[in-house]
DNA sequence: GGGCTGTTCTACAACGTTGCACAGTAGCCG
DNA sequence: CGGCTACTGTGCAACGTTGTAGAACAGCCC
């Protein structure tokens, strides 16, 4: 039915394999073969049989990508970045949504279409430092996001201690003294949640502000609903706070909404950030202050290293982490115009050994 | 290196091929026949390679979705409901981002990636009516949107007369009588664009309200920037109006953040209606009425139109089009609650048959 | 008991491509 | 002019799977 290289070859005049090189850009051929070769593949509109070069060659030029959703705005911007980083360098990205299941992480790590892709950019949100042992594979991933670390795989990740301490120093530097934190989770261990709670107290000792648990609100999971909620039971329960940092932009964009629904000003009463810095948080009403988190930087530095994982064929080389520069970007919510407020800096160090685990 | 059906078949004492037959869940094999050869491909860790079976059967299990870009909120949840139904039926989708360029759209439909998968999903936004002969593919295709009518594929569209219609008339029902719309593409012959507009001219109409070309304003593209600026503009130019239809989310919540700027308040002095109902509208400040245009069932259509054609053997069966339902969804922009306040019907047709051409 | 149907398993030959090895030819150096 | 290197092109044998065809055997009906 298609065409193939052999009829190709054939009318060419010429043998199927120097269709085959033609294809591949193998420099020993005539420049009058190569027309001809090339001329009979427009004639005939020849197209390379992927599922047959994917055989032959154990290579299918497709990556996976992992997140939770796209319906989340930061991931879909994720995989905007992801996928058009990886189209640059000629690989396809297949998107797989886990639903933030542990069932459906682990099956990305073995289940059926694992082996349909040369490698993974996997951002685990319900697998974490337990399970460090499914990490243990053998075939190029790379981990995003902070659920887990010490896995014996590069790492793309935030800064987000430093961040979440900024955010919280910038919020402080207003002269705000009762800045509240939702989207915590009390009792994990690792993740998100905890790294930028951690950062919230840094930035509070440093402004020489106290930590009043009465401030510090859980959100489960960071929807703009249980962002709206937090700050609703804020608001009921009476508390007083003169500033909100949300623990990303979705739980900000939500108490963005509480807020004004209970009639706060935002920001003369309130002063309000976010983090992830998402497309929404630019026309927010009022535009929504942010943390960057370089997400471009993250998308990109994941397919290169995937990409040079998936190339190396010797020794394998120590896995990394990366941690890309992250930003303070102030808008209204924070009485700013869009203009970066602080810059926190990130760098590369090798993986620390994973402890050992059955 | 990797583990083959041959190594399951020496383990279990069987043919290789009765290891396929085991895989596929050929009927006919004794139950302690079956046992022997599981256990041995748990013992061995088998997996399908799949580029040998794609190769076999010439089929890939992977199907294309081709959209302008993830970063947009109606696009991502596009996709995320697409993938949800492939995933159900047992297909995995390969994403592509045109950014709405036509070169990257016409390689969509030709290009080097167009092979990988057994079809494609298409919402095209560049090609439109004149690129009608680039639609003739030989390939399972499902067209999705307003650009391209009449083309020998499958098409799933939305009822875009009817819902702005309904939307308009919504307006007018709150007694609004100077009713903007924003999003209008000048000169354009086809597209949701040209669609909507034409719903709202019915729209109002039916309503006895008097066309006026001061309240049509262009938006290009449909962004939150650019509804922004539209109604800055009418702002800026002292039109009088008391309603604003937004002909998509995007140029809703981008108005909203003008209207807020220029300390109108909404629906106070202006009542705003956007389209595609995306998740933010329900969490924007004010909450965004909307028309969804029934996303989950557009992209549960086009799944299983894709699939239908690709299973499809013999004739080709006639190509239809399908229109699901769409709704009103009010919320406070409107002063409403969230409810329901109208439904249109769509339904499925015959695709007119498309004109000759060269 | 001959022929039929139903069950269980297997052998063989593709699917379309590329890696490897090698056959030529031509040019160049000493 | 012998031998070396640089080109240019080809044949063969995989890659791992499944479709087709059929062997072998059992049970059943007439």
């Amino acid at each position: 039915m298609a065409v193939t290289m052999h009829d190709v070859a054939q009318r060419a005049g010429v043998s199927i394999k120097t269709v085959s090189n033609v294809v591949n850009g193998y420099p020993y051929i005539r420049a009058a073969t190569k027309e001809r070769v090339e001329a009979a593949i427009e004639e005939l509109g020849y197209r390379v049989n992927m599922s047959a070069r994917n055989l032959r060659t154990r290579r299918t030029g497709l990556i996976t990508l992992a997140v939770p959703e796209l319906s989340l705005p930061y991931f879909a911007e994720l995989a905007d970045a992801v996928i058009s980083a990886a189209d640059a360098a000629g690989w396809t990205v297949l998107i797989e949504q886990t639903s933030a299941s542990r069932e459906r992480e682990t099956e990305v790590l073995s289940g059926r279409r694992r082996h349909l892709t040369d490698g993974l950019i996997f951002s685990p949100l319900a697998l974490g430092p337990d399970d460090l042992g499914l990490f243990s594979v053998d075939f190029p991933l790379v981990i995003l996001g902070e659920r887990v670390f010490g896995a014996p795989a590069d790492h793309v990740t935030m800064n987000n201690v430093a961040a979440a301490k900024a955010a919280t120093l910038h919020l402080a530097s207003l002269g705000r003294r009762r800045i509240a934190v939702i989207g915590a989770h009390e009792g994990e261990r690792a993740g998100s949640a905890a790294l930028r709670t951690e950062g919230y107290r840094e930035g509070l000792a440093e402004a020489g502000l106290s930590y009043d648990p009465a401030l510090v609100r859980e959100a489960v999971p960071w929807h703009r609903s249980t962002g709206a909620e937090a700050v609703g039971r804020m608001l009921d329960d009476g508390v007083d706070f003169d500033a909100v940092f949300a623990l990303n932009d979705a739980l900000a964009l939500g108490a963005l909404h509480a807020l004004h629904a209970h009639r706060v000003d935002v920001p003369g009463q309130v002063a309000l950030i976010g983090f992830d810095d998402v497309d929404d948080a630019r026309f927010a009403v009022p535009a929504l202050s942010s943390v960057d988190p370089g997400r471009d930087q993250i998308a990109q530095t994941a397919v290169d290293l995937l990409v040079e994982r998936i190339g190396a064929s010797g020794d394998p080389a120590p896995f990394r982490r990366v941690v890309p520069d992250s930003r303070i970007v102030g808008r209204e919510s924070t009485g700013e115009d869009g203009s970066v407020v602080g810059v926190q800096h990130g760098g590369t160090e090798p993986v620390a050994a994973a402890p050992a685990r059955a």
